[in-house]
DNA sequence: TTTTATTCGGACAAAAAAGTCCTATTTTGG
DNA sequence: CCAAAATAGGACTTTTTTGTCCGAATAAAA
């Protein structure tokens, strides 16, 4: 569904809200081994979405990344999807038709509808917060 | 969402089953220009699936490939996905834990539960036959 | 001011996915 | 039987994704 530097995107953003939340700053180090990802590639993708402004990176001694605590609420995970895969994967077509719409569909586009414009839902509404607690409080895991 | 693979496997075989219903079998290269695949690929998508007996595979002059009649009722998209992608799409986890269940939940497994599973009740119960039909009255395309 | 702990970013390497090419095999029609 | 028209399948190439390495830049602490 997703590419593997998105899953690690949307781990490592989560976790990066969690220690926030805890008005922590976390390290690239501190991030790849709670969400048991390769550190030099965990690197590339938290660049990737500090550019896009969806976290904060601080050079230097005691630096790393974290995200304003006030836009945890903000952040949607579409925003993290689009960032770092793109938004193909609930707007293109599910057969790869580069003109597939309600007049000209492909032979699944009615019945992936449904999915997909769930998938966007869902997207464009969950937000970090809500990730984040659920981590912090043990609903939820980060890893295995 | 799908691999290319898994795109162009669905494709030939919608295409398969439009001919196979007008008692009709086609060659490769009559799949490759009606979906717009690159032939040579296609043929080793075509394999998979004959292998998987999805497809039947006739060799020699005239040979080609098609799918019995009476069984285009009975395959259904998942059948193909799961030859060509596995079923990972709407088994697994969206952020690729290893273990991810209701009991120890990724942070979005309980948000991608109705996706999952109206992905898989589609690929579960959408059959050839229907997407055949659709592509043969025109409601429904393989390109473009 | 120097050392140290960080991220940044470019170049590289490995693995997987996508795609090509060529020969072997099969089948049928002449 | 032979030629022609197909698929089968192995080896190869290209592209994309995933991942690594290392030196430069930065910022705080000593």
């Amino acid at each position: 569904m997703f590419s593997k530097a998105c899953e690690y995107g949307i781990k490592a953003t989560i976790y990066i809200a969690v220690r926030s939340n805890e008005d922590k700053r976390v390290s690239l180090k501190g991030i790849a081994n709670h969400i048991d990802s390769p550190e030099a590639f965990t690197a590339k993708i938290l660049q990737m979405l500090a550019r896009e402004n969806i976290i904060l990176s601080v050079r230097g001694i005691n630096g790393g990344f974290e995200i304003e605590k006030s836009r945890l609420e903000h952040i949607k995970l579409a925003d993290i999807v689009k960032a770092i895969d793109g938004d193909n994967i609930y707007k293109g077509c599910g057969l790869g038709l580069s003109e597939c719409n309600e007049l000209h569909p492909c032979p699944v586009h009615f019945e992936f509808k449904k999915v997909r414009d769930d998938l966007r839902e869902l997207l464009e509404t969950t937000n970090l917060k809500s990730l984040a607690m659920d981590v912090s409080s043990g609903v939820s895991f980060l890893r295995i």
